[in-house]
DNA sequence: TCCAATGTTTACTGATCGGTACATCTTGTC
DNA sequence: GACAAGATGTACCGATCAGTAAACATTGGA
């Protein structure tokens, strides 16, 4: 039971979960896809769920690290950040693999809000918005929280619109509404 | 083969996807639920796909009645439409059964662009779409495609932030973003 | 009353679901 | 090299998946 072992089954089982999705991937077809027998998997992990629950663990991680990163990246004061979120949004919608957010996903899948997998997805929510809401103070909006939350509408708004509508631009149109907003919230 | 029993099925049917999800529910908990035997019901249906399609053509239907209906009660002018349209969504979010969106939840577990339940859930945001950019347009918006995709964009966010985020208010963070988006589009 | 057509039910198919019992293999220790 | 302990693979569990064949019930017209 390599430690190491554990976090390429978890990074695997994400990729598939991804691109798949939850209910429509069988631990059978996990076990291909990692090559581990099914007894080394359920030693690894209790149930399926505990599978899944490791694997947004992993995406947690993995997404806010790169966000925040390309944010700081791209912009230096927060005002600029808050607005500059959305090019980094725009880069990750044109990446090869991508399918929407795989939390969006998991809330949508288990929907009892009781549901330790949808509770995950929140927390990941709560994440982001905290990560706005704390860029808004910094770029002294009058009111932060409403800011925040504004800002987050926009950036769940863009992914699913980014999913499902050929027809918009919407990491444009959201980085747009962004700055309109963060002036009307500074002046 | 009578047609309005094939309604009633449709209408039980789309009542359990939005419940417990599409991959998540089974024909035979389908045929339990609805009374009718699993031959009758593939007497109306030739698979799965063609009830889960049918359940999303109803939905669609219900939907966009019941929210442009709403829209045009809650105010008259296209510019206060806009905006009240955020009103319409947040009763919609106080609503016993409210379980988010069910072509956004469709699109996430149908995600190939081509399948055609992913398809059908790309139309009705499409349709969606149209509304507010006519709405944009009839309120004199200077970019109404632009203003369209924007609150599209918020719209979105918001039923995705009322599933998965108790800390916000989202159809009154949305409205508030709705009007300045909409004074800076008409200024 | 008989027949044909239509709708419905029962009982089943092979495949796959999440999960496990048990045999086998590997590895560190003496 | 002997042996115990942990990791791995094989082969299976009952339940459920989407879908169907064939017997049965119902209903219309002649």
């Amino acid at each position: 039971m390599r430690p190491n072992k554990r976090d390429e089954l978890v990074s695997k089982a994400l990729e598939v979960f991804y691109r798949d999705g939850f209910h429509a991937t069988g631990m059978d077809k996990l076990v291909v896809e990692t090559g581990v027998s099914k007894t080394s998997m359920y030693k690894h992990f209790r149930t399926k769920e505990d599978l899944i629950l490791a694997a947004l663990r992993l995406r947690d991680e993995n997404f806010r690290t790169w966000f925040m990163r390309r944010v700081s990246e791209l912009a230096d004061t927060p005002a600029d950040q808050l607005v500059a979120s959305f090019d980094a949004l725009g880069e990750w919608f044109e990446e090869d693999g991508f399918r929407g957010c795989m939390f969006i996903k998991a809330g949508a899948e288990f929907q009892e809000k009781s549901h330790p997998i949808h509770l995950q997805a929140a927390e990941h929510k709560r994440l982001i918005l905290i990560f706005y809401t704390d860029l808004a103070r910094q770029a002294g909006a009058r009111n932060p929280e409403a800011l925040g939350c504004q800002l987050l509408l926009l950036k769940e708004g863009a992914i699913v619109t980014a999913v499902l509508v050929k027809s918009c631009d919407p990491a444009k149109d959201a980085k747009a509404a962004a700055r309109v907003l963060l002036d009307s919230a500074l002046s």
